[in-house]
DNA sequence: GCTGTGCATGACCGC
DNA sequence: CGGTCATGCACAGCC
């Protein structure tokens, strides 16, 4: 039988260039809140001067970890750690886990009801490689 | 014929 | 009642 794929993902952001970027909403559920400390984004952040923002924690679901590659982000999550986005292709979003390995991911959404389902695509070769655990640092 | 991407619908949770 | 998230279905493109 198949188990659920429940595993908290623990994603940072790093800013090394201000753009526009909206630190300071952290009104997100406390479900999503990132369970690092301070202590890990400095650990992560090393020797540089880097602004680390942390991102939040999602439980992956069987869609999110599917062969299709495609990681529903909240939109609150979305909204909160990444810039706005006005068009539907999004933009490539270069991540870096704790461990120093870099993935890109395609952040885009999909136009739905009332509102845009926040999408995270190219999830697939990162989970894979990370076994359904991701600590990430996006740039 | 198969795979991939996108969209739409349904269900669940919160207010 | 409204909003969001997750899953499924459909269509298109490529092999």
């Amino acid at each position: 039988m198949l188990h659920e794929i429940n595993s908290p993902v623990e994603n940072q952001i790093r800013n090394g260039r201000p753009r526009g970027d909206v630190r300071g909403k952290n009104q997100l559920l406390p479900r999503y809140w990132p369970r690092i400390t301070d202590q890990e984004l400095q650990q992560i952040s090393g020797d540089s001067n880097s602004v680390i923002t942390p991102l939040f924690e999602k439980m992956l679901s069987a869609s999110d970890a599917g062969k299709v590659g495609r990681l529903v982000l909240p939109k609150k999550c979305a909204e909160a750690y990444f810039p706005p986005i006005s068009q539907p292709e999004g933009l490539p979003l270069k991540v870096q886990d704790a461990k120093g390995s870099e993935w890109t991911f395609q952040f885009r959404f999909w136009p739905n009801n009332n509102s845009r389902m926040y999408v995270l695509e190219g999830v697939t070769p990162c989970i894979q490689s990370m076994q359904l655990q991701a600590g990430d640092i996006g740039n």
